[in-house]
DNA sequence: GTGAATCATCTTTTT
DNA sequence: GATGATTCAC
């Protein structure tokens, strides 16, 4: 490392007093407490600078970011200071992967185990279920896994839960619990949860193994620290606990994955658990005009559980944010891409702006309007190449390759298209393989002593299982070759060119596989196909986010977290969607939803619009909307805001919200949703019918709970019937 | 053994 | 309204 280049590249006359105080302290603990456009990245990457600028060898530095898109961004950052090759920078999902790999034995796995995604995962659970023969009318597969996942991120183990379960559920779930890693352990297979499990035990267990990665690793960086789960805050603290040399960053105020088991409490608990710790805040923003930042306060203000923190602005006063209402979701979109196409007519770059909502499907709405006025954009999404049906079949062969005790992936290759190897025979190879307690994949290579299988069906399973085996000759070399050979070997090319235009798609899609399969056996270290598997299960496409096209960004709220946009549009200011319903039993979802109203917000540079739709189709349907209580809070008014609407141009035939005249024969059901001019919405807890005098008492969404004449409250009936 | 047709279920957020 | 599981006809 060229010493002189590196001081020269870090801009320390940038940098303001506090941000300089966490870039230079390098021993011992920090914690950097940043708030949203607080220059947090910058600070990072420039501390890994300075570290490395005081003899450090990047080698020994290791950097834990969120997601893989933030890594890539930190390694070009980092690359960009001359300090590329050395630094680990990953995931805490990729560097469990790399440490379950380097020390398997001592975590007790085969390095080559699989990692299974969501709709692998859910498929053992389903035969978890099964096997314990629990009805799944009550114990539903998702909600299982849920549960066992949420065990995982505890550390909890199958025997913990059984230990502790006093109640019918959780007894079972601790059943269920232990089937499915059953399940799991016979396929060879890891699922998310577990790369972070073992290797949390990994490092209780084996103080030894513990040490050699300290020395390795010997300063340890985490990047959204609010967002830990307790395994992963085992796992941070493990490896830092030789050392000291731990700096943790993040903002309470972010967190907004609680649902996953992350805990603010971690990040609370960072200077009891390092009392030597520095503290640094960065609490001024430098992204957002006042008029932004002036919204996101009010709105964090209500949360309960939280320090009060100050957000300062930096920059000069903007525009005002927008607060607007649309008849419906079309309008929404339509007025958004109306907006978005005239800030493109006047010369602005699409990738300034991005538009946030709440859950991936609305997405949809958007993009239509967008087609249809030719707006580029991308959809950033968990979900979508990897879930094609050809490129799972391709990763099914691929899995099998490297790891033939993976059943699943047995299943999945040998259903790719049809080969004369049926239902009734997998089923009967299913029987023998448990039977003998051996791999479907080996099963079917002993086919010939299946009797129960004839004669024509055991010489295809023979071939499979040859062919398979051909395939595991080449698992070491590079991957891309080995694609293509499987590809036509597998007899999949044919199949699909067979089928017509789908077909085609199919294969075009497959073509892209094994282009980034090439561009993988470029860049890797030493490519291998187990390596590459395992990298690609903890990709997602979230990671394929391109910030420099001139394209508009269409995102939920979650996947915006860390991105900063010129020009904002957050829609379906909804109750229901905004703060989501799962959310409303709980005072602590509701804060969660609310910071992650906060996290949108605080995401817009220049221009902030927020939308709500009056009526949203629903199930098919159109249904009259709530308009989130956010909205209230922030200090907007829709009611008075509908009255008055000659400014909305997409706005043909509103009606105000239902009127005491329109009640009826004013009688309330229980559950009933209702609006209150002063106290808002609420549900309709009790109703006693008493002609002109009727009571009715309301559980307002501010928590009280009110008793009111319904003759003289100004309730309204609001939703649909 | 295969493919089409019907029925049922469920619908947050992500590594 | 989309996806998955099951059933039915060939």
């Amino acid at each position: 490392m060229e010493e002189t280049g590196l001081r020269s590249a870090i801009p320390m006359e940038q940098l303001t007093d506090s941000q300089r105080k966490a870039v230079f302290h390098v021993d011992g603990p920090l914690l950097v407490l940043a708030g949203p456009g607080s220059g947090k990245t910058r600070v990072i990457t420039t501390r890994i600078a300075a570290l490395i600028n005081s003899g450090i060898r990047p080698h020994n530095i290791c950097a834990i970011t969120f997601t893989n898109k933030a890594a890539e961004e930190m390694r070009e950052r980092v690359a960009a200071f001359g300090a590329a090759g050395g630094v680990h920078i990953s995931t805490f999902h990729s560097l469990c992967v790399r440490i379950l790999r380097r020390y398997a034995d001592g975590a007790g796995v085969k390095p080559n185990f699989s990692i299974y995604d969501e709709r692998e995962q859910l498929g053992c659970m389903k035969e978890a279920i099964k096997a314990c023969q629990i009805d799944t009318t009550n114990f539903a597969p998702a909600r299982m896994l849920a549960g066992v996942s949420s065990l995982k991120n505890d550390l909890e183990t199958p025997e913990s839960v059984a230990e502790y379960a006093d109640d019918y559920f959780t007894k079972n779930l601790a059943r269920i619990y232990a089937s499915y890693q059953k399940i799991l352990e016979n396929n060879n297979a890891l699922d998310f949860d577990d790369l972070l499990v073992r290797t949390a035990f990994l490092l209780r267990d084996r103080p030894e193994i513990r040490i050699e990665l300290s020395n390795r690793f010997r300063y340890l960086l985490v990047d959204e620290y609010q967002d830990t789960n307790h395994a992963q805050y085992q796992i941070a603290k493990g490896l830092a606990l030789e050392h000291g040399n731990i700096c943790a960053t993040g903002d309470p105020d972010q967190s907004i994955y609680g649902w996953r088991g992350a805990d603010i409490g971690n990040i609370l608990a960072f200077e009891n658990d390092w009392p030597n710790a520095l503290v640094v805040r960065l609490q001024e923003n430098f992204r957002s005009t006042p008029n932004i930042l002036e919204l996101a306060d009010i709105l964090i203000s209500i949360n309960m559980k939280r320090k009060q923190k100050a957000l300062i602005p930096t920059r000069e006063r903007g525009a005002d944010v927008v607060i607007a209402s649309y008849s419906d979701e079309k309008a929404e979109a339509e007025a958004i891409a109306g907006q978005v196409s005239r800030f493109a007519e006047q010369g602005g770059n699409l990738n300034e702006i991005a538009v946030f909502y709440r859950v991936n499907s609305m997405s949809r709405v958007i993009e239509e309007a967008f087609v249809q006025r030719q707006i580029p954009y991308q959809i950033v999404r968990g979900l979508e190449f990897y879930s094609r049906k050809e490129i799972r079949d391709m990763l099914g062969y691929l899995k099998l390759a490297v790891n033939p005790a993976d059943d699943v992936a047995f299943m999945r290759a040998v259903n790719t298209h049809p080969r004369g190897i049926g239902k009734t025979t997998l089923d009967r190879v299913g029987v023998y393989a448990s039977g003998k307690g051996v791999s479907l994949c080996e099963a079917a290579g002993q086919a010939g002593g299946i009797d129960s299988v004839g004669k024509g069906a055991q010489a295809k399973l023979i071939g499979f299982a040859d062919m398979i085996e051909g395939f595991r000759k080449d698992v070491n070399g590079p991957v891309a070759p080995l694609m293509e050979r499987i590809f036509t070997e597998s007899g999949l090319v044919a199949h699909l060119e067979s089928t017509g235009e789908k077909g085609d798609t199919a294969i075009e899609n497959i073509g892209e596989l094994i282009n980034a399969a090439t561009f993988y056996d470029e860049n890797a270290e030493s490519p291998s196909l187990l390596d590459y598997l395992q990298m690609v299960s903890l990709y997602s496409d979230t990671d394929a986010y391109d910030s420099e096209a001139p394209k508009v960004s269409l995102m939920t709220l979650h996947a915006a977290k860390g991105l900063e946009f010129e020009n904002v549009f957050i829609v379906g200011l909804e109750d229901g969607l905004l703060p989501h319903e799962r959310s409303r039993d709980s005072e602590d979802e509701l804060e969660e939803e609310r910071r992650l109203f906060f996290v949108g917000i605080t995401r817009a540079k220049d221009n902030l619009h927020i939308s709500y739709a009056r009526e949203r189709i629903f199930r098919g349907q159109y249904l009259r909307t709530v308009p989130s209580e956010f909205l209230y809070e922030v200090g907007y008014s829709p009611y008075a805001a509908e009255d008055d609407l000659e400014d909305d141009e997409f706005d043909e035939s509103f009606s105000q919200v239902d009127t005491e005249s329109e009640l009826g024969g004013r009688k309330f059901r229980i559950g009933e949703l209702v609006g209150h001019p002063k106290f808002g919405i609420g549900r309709v807890v009790e109703f006693h019918n008493m002609g002109a005098s009727s009571i009715v008492v309301v559980r307002f969404n501010s928590g009280k709970t009110k008793t009111l004449m319904v003759r003289y409250a100004r309730l309204s009936r609001i939703g649909a019937e």
